[in-house]
DNA sequence: ATAAACTCTATAACAACTATAGAGTCAATC
DNA sequence: GATTGACTCTATAGTTGTTATAGAGTTTAT
């Protein structure tokens, strides 16, 4: 049985988070010490990898709680799981499309400026002031 | 001269909204009515249409303070405004990286479960519980 | 006995809003 | 002139997933 301390370094998730998690519900309470310490053993440091794992791929501590019950469901089908992780890659998609024109406005409006000018004369701010970026 | 809702109509940003960019000081505290009702003029809507075009291009609240600040003062070298938007355009760039890779991510787990499975053949969860993606 | 390193709980901060409560203002209607 | 409804005011809490802090208690080593 480990410390909270020690199961931060084995997964690489910071003290705070751990408690974070299980106030959240992410991670079932652990057993305390005489001196009221946590005691966590292989089980929690499975449960917080897979955790980190979800979070690695941007899924919300609501998604990870759903996916954590299905897997302690076994017999329950899995179309949750994959509509899930469908609505998720949508998500990452639309975002991805968002910010790619983002990116060419930003490079738009970054070539309306060359340097050493004054303010007055600054390309970027006069096509702030005007409404749409497109017509600028 | 209009009162907030007005300005809120005009504008597309929420009444909340418009309290909160006085109250970061991106916009001037309003003149008030006898009743204490802010009043806002021509150059009120400018501004916040300024400020929400800074938005749409996802510039944060203190680098819209300095544009504007930047702004405020013509007689500046506008360097400061282009290095911003170097900074910036990085970022966004560098997001675009991360969602793409994640998206990758995604998709290959996606592929490895399909509809109709219970849970516990689900090749999602599975991967999920194997720490690093590449090799699931 | 004491110091260092660790842990505990509770609370606030971050960003950029959104939502709510409870009170006040204003214009129009009865 | 009282009341209704739409609007506004301030102050405060909630959102998301942490991170940081304060103040106290525990454990280990010296």
């Amino acid at each position: 049985m480990m410390k909270i301390g020690e199961l931060s370094k084995v997964t690489g998730c910071s003290v705070q988070t751990i408690r974070h998690y299980e106030k959240e519900q992410l991670i079932a309470s652990a057993e305390r010490s005489e001196g009221n310490f946590r005691l966590y053993d292989e089980a929690a440091v499975e449960q917080l990898l897979f955790i980190k794992h979800c979070r690695s791929l941007d899924l919300s501590l609501p998604e990870i709680r759903q996916l954590l019950a299905l897997n302690r469901s076994p017999g329950a089908q899995c179309d949750d799981v994959n509509r899930m992780m469908d609505r998720h890659i949508e998500q990452v998609e639309a975002r991805i499309q968002e910010l790619t024109r983002l990116n060419e406005q930003l490079r738009m409006l970054r070539r309306s400026c060359s340097n050493r000018r004054t303010v007055e004369q600054c390309g970027i701010l006069r096509n702030l002031s005007a409404t749409p970026v497109s017509s600028g």
